[in-house]
RNA sequence: GGGCCGGUAGCUCAGUCGGUAGAGCAACGGCCUUUUAAGCCGUUGGUCCCAGGUUCGACCCCUGGCCGGCUCACCA
């Protein structure tokens, strides 16, 4: 490390932004003060007067005390001008060596860089051009940079580098700023909505000795003290239901769940979600719910029910299209209705897809496979599937007219899947033989397949009330609405492997 | 893990048939009192991802590796 940082100093624009910084030291300048007061961020005065153009009003704002960091600099002559930027904007600024003084003005502020943080005062005006500008009577360095920015036109482009250093991302490209704003936006959405609606938000473990409420291998930690294994969750479902028995009957939770598991443009290892759960409430009023909760939050962030997806329209007016599972193989993925319902030839059928059927026994499990090759792309439009095969939702609800059916749906958007609810199964004894079939999936060699808990079990034969329960992705959810192709896109610092010399 | 594409100055990118590397921006010096991709004059800046090989000679061709992107597989 030492050494890769000198020979690093050995390039002469780090050496010259370090002179520089000798230099500011040596005229008694601190390049890193303690504090600035601002008396507004930009944006508030940017907006306040975007359209006073008469100069007396523009004085009247008065003395301001603004901070930023330097996104552009022209320097000409005895003035020069600057543009500040900081989270809620950027203004420029008129910097004068008559206002400031020669001295200043010679040997600290020419010798300022993009990328500097500085504290400006003084008063607003309009330029020639009718820029609203900030005449500057005095500057003070907060921050000297030591390193140069990317290139100012053409920006930060490069992908490692965008994800590996976020911050100069964020800095170059306004754009990702715009995304991750929209991502905050959608997660106060979502809170707020549940909030309204007499939902309690929890934390529960994110280390658990049982990982369950999914079907996905987990990551294992240790703790030292007690010297025993954790893992990090998969999904907080069994702990939430657990605080559904204890009579917190609408809860809800937002945050990081982690699978151990690919890494593609949809699948990050850590990735968040929200999951609710609602006592005395079934999937219908959770699929209902979830319209609202939606379309409302696309109506508001978007301002129409309608957005552009990766070249495509997408349109979030509820209701939602709603099909069953077993129609959308037949009327989407147009599988012969009599290979539905015939697992020889679901397997023959499943097989000319080129899905892998040698590990699969189970029926549903083959429909799964099937349906994700033959259906799932085509479902654009918010599309809720419902009624899905009981051999893959070890936690859901069977139909009381049929028990080979759960009550469960998933919703779809541009071809993926961004939420999944179910009536929850709250009969202990159907619960813990699911998962004892679980177990046996996994003896077969699935590592994916539940793993008991009787802990959970235990907390269910104290009863937990008919209650439906869903989870959303918030960063699938957050692609959709920001029009990002990739999950590392809508996520500050992806997963990436770690950089080697 | 497979396939395809890529890695050249701080950044964005060129680089012809194999003849020892270029532009713009940034940086440095100078001029400039309303600019905004400011302008003009001048200067500097390179482990061409790494290691081998072929060759008189490799950014270029070959082999292996590292890193990344897309994609398929795996997987919500």
């Amino acid at each position: 490390m030492q050494e890769s940082h000198y020979q690093e100093l050995e390039n002469k624009i780090l050496k010259d932004l370090r002179e520089k910084l000798q230099k500011f030291k040596s005229m008694g300048i601190n390049p890193y003060p303690n504090r600035y007061r601002i008396t507004h961020r930009i944006g508030e005065i940017t907006e306040k007067y975007k359209d006073e153009f008469n100069e007396e009003k523009l004085k009247e704002a008065g003395h301001l005390s603004l901070a930023g960091r330097i996104m552009s600099l022209r320097f000409h002559g005895k003035i020069s001008f600057a543009h500040i930027k900081d989270q809620t904007g950027k203004i420029q600024i008129y910097v004068s060596k008559e206002k400031l003084g020669e001295n200043f003005y010679n040997n600290l502020f020419k010798k300022l860089d993009v990328g500097d943080i500085v504290g400006a005062k003084g008063t607003l005006f309009r330029t020639k051009t009718g820029e609203l500008t900030l005449d500057v009577d005095e500057l003070n360095l907060l921050s000297k940079i030591l390193r140069p920015l990317p290139e100012k036109w053409h920006g930060l482009k490069d992908v490692e580098t965008r994800y590996r250093q976020r911050y100069l991302d964020l800095i170059m490209n306004n754009h990702v700023k715009e995304v991750f704003i929209t991502r905050s936006r959608i997660i106060d959405c979502i809170r707020n909505f549940l909030k309204n609606r007499g939902f309690i938000e929890v934390e529960t473990p994110m280390m658990q000795p049982i990982p369950g409420g999914a079907n996905a291998r987990p990551f294992i930690t240790h703790h030292n003290a007690l010297d025993i294994d954790l893992y990090l969750r998969i999904a907080p479902e069994l702990y939430l239901k657990r605080l559904v028995v204890g009579g917190f009957d609408r809860v809800f939770e937002i945050g990081k769940c982690f699978r151990n598991e690919g890494i593609s443009s949809q699948h990050n290892p850590e990735f968040t979600m929200v999951e609710f759960y609602m006592a005395y409430a079934d999937y219908r009023d959770l699929m209902q719910l979830t319209e609202e909760l939606l379309s409302n939050m696309v109506r508001e962030i978007k301002g129409s029910y309608t957005i552009e997806y990766q070249g495509k329209t997408i349109n979030f007016t509820p209701p939602f299209k709603k099909i069953s599972f077993h129609e959308a193989l037949i009327e989407i993925g147009k599988i012969p209705k009599e290979v539905v319902e015939d697992k020889i030839k679901l397997k023959e059928f499943a097989r000319n897809l080129e899905i892998d059927v040698s590990k699969i026994e189970k029926k549903g499990k083959l429909l799964a496979e099937i349906f994700e090759k033959t259906v799932e792309d085509k479902l654009i439009d918010p599309t809720i599937v419902y009624d899905f095969p009981k051999d893959i939702s070890p936690l859901a609800k069977s139909r009381e007219d049929n028990p080979e059916i759960v009550e469960r749906f998933e919703l779809f958007i541009a071809g993926r899947e961004i939420a999944n609810a179910y009536t929850e199964l709250n009969d202990p004894d159907d619960q813990r033989d699911r998962f004892l079939k679980q177990l046996e999936e996994r003896r077969k060699g699935d590592e994916e397949a539940h793993m008991m808990d009787e802990d959970y079990i235990v907390a269910l034969e104290y009863g937990l009330p008919p209650t439906a329960g869903e989870g959303i992705g918030i960063d699938r959810l957050t692609m959709i609405l920001t029009d990002s192709p990739s999950v590392r896109d809508v996520i500050l610092f992806p997963t990436l492997r770690p950089e080697q010399k």
